[in-house]
RNA sequence: GCUCCCGUAGUUCAACGGAUAGAAUAUCUCCCUCCGAAGGAGGUGGUACAGGUUCAAUUCCUGUCGGGAGCACCA
């Protein structure tokens, strides 16, 4: 089934327009103009609008009104059978009206929309790499955001059509390994960890650095222990193989809880150790290497960055090394078109960095690109440290989402059996908290609080889930639904088609600036839209046959938009709450 | 000191360089003998400051002020 939307639509053409014009002055320089056309609320603006003359009017050096008159002109002359009439407002904007009946024409369509309606021609293939837990370390609150916003993205690329590579960056490599190691030997006890695996190796490191300040001879005894690790020990890979095998096991039992996708490949870092030799090798024959203060360094004063530290001066490698060997890995390996780190804010230079040296060894360049987030911050506005072990455990976070909303269907859902309020109360607690990992930009600095984070009114996941709960009780109550007549609809009604239609404006500004802020907005206003429908109009109770079979039609039509926005944010959609 | 990110209603956030800057929350009213009130209707309230670029600036550039992060042997 081939449909075309109406942004599509419009977008032909003005395109065709601007040919046209282009042809008739000669004047090819005209088809390079860019012009946006925008879904349009209520009808003041039309019901999509352009702002194709302001562009037209720079190339042909005429006024903005000129141009839009030009426009509008040709278009006209093209007979567009769906467009009911175009204004010029607003100093040269085109506002496009459809003909009602344009809506109510689309009407069965709506329920029949499916993924495929929204491909991307590209269809590329890319990387996504997100969550990146450390071993030995528990997740925390900054890795839930990135992890339900990478898994998040991903799945809005698979949906779209690319071929897309889930990529889990396991650390299990560095100093850091070298100082828990040390620490185990000292302090640790098997038991006491084969109970209590992750807390435990945390109590170890926390130790260390608690240590530290009065023994300074520590930080070079876990440089020595990961020098030794680096360099094959085998007492020591045993150690890290059993602290990594513990570790995955817990980080797939939230992985689990949260509903987030399985990886396609989960790799540590120690992978990577193999391939060094090769790569510091291959810098140094590209003359990129350079011995600095007894360690091995990239300049990158020609991107205007401060050097790379590639090996330290007691010969062992870096996160940076890792990461290049990893990069040239993945690019060889798999030929992505692109890999998108998502990753803190913190780590912008580190990136920069990275791509630069890539760059250098020529790999095709812009490759890599950092989908930077920023920081949760504590409750004081200050950076959590793993190090103080003042952190806020991912596993905390979900328990009192879950808390919190259990509270709430206790109250509201005394009907339901325990089992099913616990049931509800999960699903809902999680996908409150997703909900809220995405409903904002990636760049805003997310500072904890419980109360704000665990809300359930508004703007939130249940607002989003109660709205599909009662529609789909509609739905199945109703039963098999009739042909319809979709021309006795109103206003109401066909504005609600106009924004069912308008799904893919939400898909192609989430992709464009690589963030679900976008598709959350726009699930919320159809919900809203929706609701405020439902609230004012019978659907079931419709005395007009046919009408109500039209109204049914509507509300199919919003609920498949709703699970198909759903499945790309990583929220369940459940029938009832 | 240098670099990056961010300053928008009381609060939390939207607005590809576009038209009258939108939501949520809080607060104050109202609505369940009709399909789920976790809902709906209405009121109040805002672009840190100073210049510049242009048909058009919350958005881009420069500077000031304020908050956060990073800057060689951590990741």
């Amino acid at each position: 089934m081939k449909v075309v939307f109406p942004r599509q639509y419009v977008s032909g053409l003005i395109s065709g327009a601007i040919q046209a014009l282009a042809h008739q002055t000669k004047d090819p320089s005209l088809l390079r103009v860019v012009f946006d056309v925008d879904y349009k609320e209520g009808d003041k603006f039309g019901d999509y609008a352009s702002n194709a003359a302001f562009g037209v009017a720079k190339i042909m050096e005429i006024p903005p009104l000129q141009a839009a008159e030009k426009l509008k002109a040709i278009i006209e002359a093209e007979i567009a059978e769906n467009i009911e009439r175009i204004e010029i407002a607003g100093g040269g904007f085109l506002n496009f009206f459809f003909r009602k009946d344009y809506f109510a024409k689309n009407l069965d369509l709506l329920s029949k929309l499916s993924p495929k309606n929204y491909a991307d021609p590209e269809r590329k293939k890319i990387i996504i790499e997100y969550s990146s837990p450390n071993v030995a370390k528990p997740m925390h609150i900054g890795h839930l955001r990135n992890t339900v916003l990478g898994n998040a993205l991903a799945n809005l690329y698979k949906f779209i059509g690319y071929k897309v590579v889930r990529w889990n960056h396991l650390g299990d490599w560095g100093t850091q390994f070298g100082k828990l190691i040390v620490a185990y030997k000292k302090w640790g006890h098997k038991e006491k960890v084969e109970k209590n695996p992750i807390e435990e190796l945390l109590n170890l490191y926390v130790r260390f650095h608690k240590e530290l300040e009065h023994n300074s001879n520590l930080e070079k005894e876990g440089q020595e222990e990961f020098k030794k690790l680096e360099n094959g020990d085998k007492e020591n890979k045993n150690l890290l193989a059993w602290f990594l095998k513990e570790s995955l096991k817990e980080f797939n039992r939230l992985y689990k809880l949260l509903g987030i996708k399985k990886f396609d490949k989960e790799i540590g870092e120690s992978y990577y150790s193999p391939l060094i030799p090769k790569l510091i090798e291959e810098l140094d024959k590209n003359k990129l290497l350079e011995k600095s203060e007894g360690a091995l360094i990239v300049r990158l004063d020609a991107f205007k960055l401060p050097p790379a530290l590639i090996q330290k001066t007691d010969g062992s490698t870096l996160y940076m090394t890792r990461e290049v060997a990893s990069l040239k890995y993945r690019v060889k390996k798999l030929n992505p078109s692109k890999i998108l780190y998502v990753v803190g804010n913190e780590q912008s230079l580190h990136f920069e960095q990275l791509f630069a040296i890539a760059r250098l060894l020529g790999i095709k360049p812009d490759i890599g690109e950092h989908i930077k987030y920023e920081l949760v911050l504590g409750p004081d506005g200050k950076k959590f440290s793993t190090r103080e072990g003042n952190i806020i455990t991912a596993q905390e976070i979900i328990s009192q989402a879950i808390e919190e909303s259990q509270k709430i269907v206790e109250e509201k859902r005394k009907d339901l059996s325990t089992k099913e309020k616990n049931e509800i109360a999960r699903e809902i607690g999680i996908n409150s908290l997703k909900y809220y990992m995405l409903k904002d930009g990636r760049m805003t600095p997310i500072v904890f609080n419980a109360q704000a984070m665990l809300s359930l009114n508004g703007n939130s996941a249940p607002y989003l889930n109660y709205a599909y709960a009662r529609f789909s009780s509609i739905l199945s109550k109703a039963g098999r639904i009739g042909k319809g007549d979709a021309y006795s609809l109103e206003n109401q009604e066909l504005n609600l088609i106009k924004k069912v239609l308008a799904f893919d404006d939400a898909l192609i500004k989430s992709k464009q600036n690589s963030s679900l802020h976008s598709l959350a907005d726009y699930l919320f206003e159809l919900a809203t839209q929706a609701n405020r429908f439902y609230e004012s109009t019978p659907i079931l109770t419709d005395a007009m046959e046919k009408r109500k079979d039209s109204r049914l039609q509507l509300i199919k039509g919003i609920c498949r938009i709703m699970e198909m926005g759903f499945e790309i944010m990583g929220i369940q959609t459940l029938p009832k709450i």
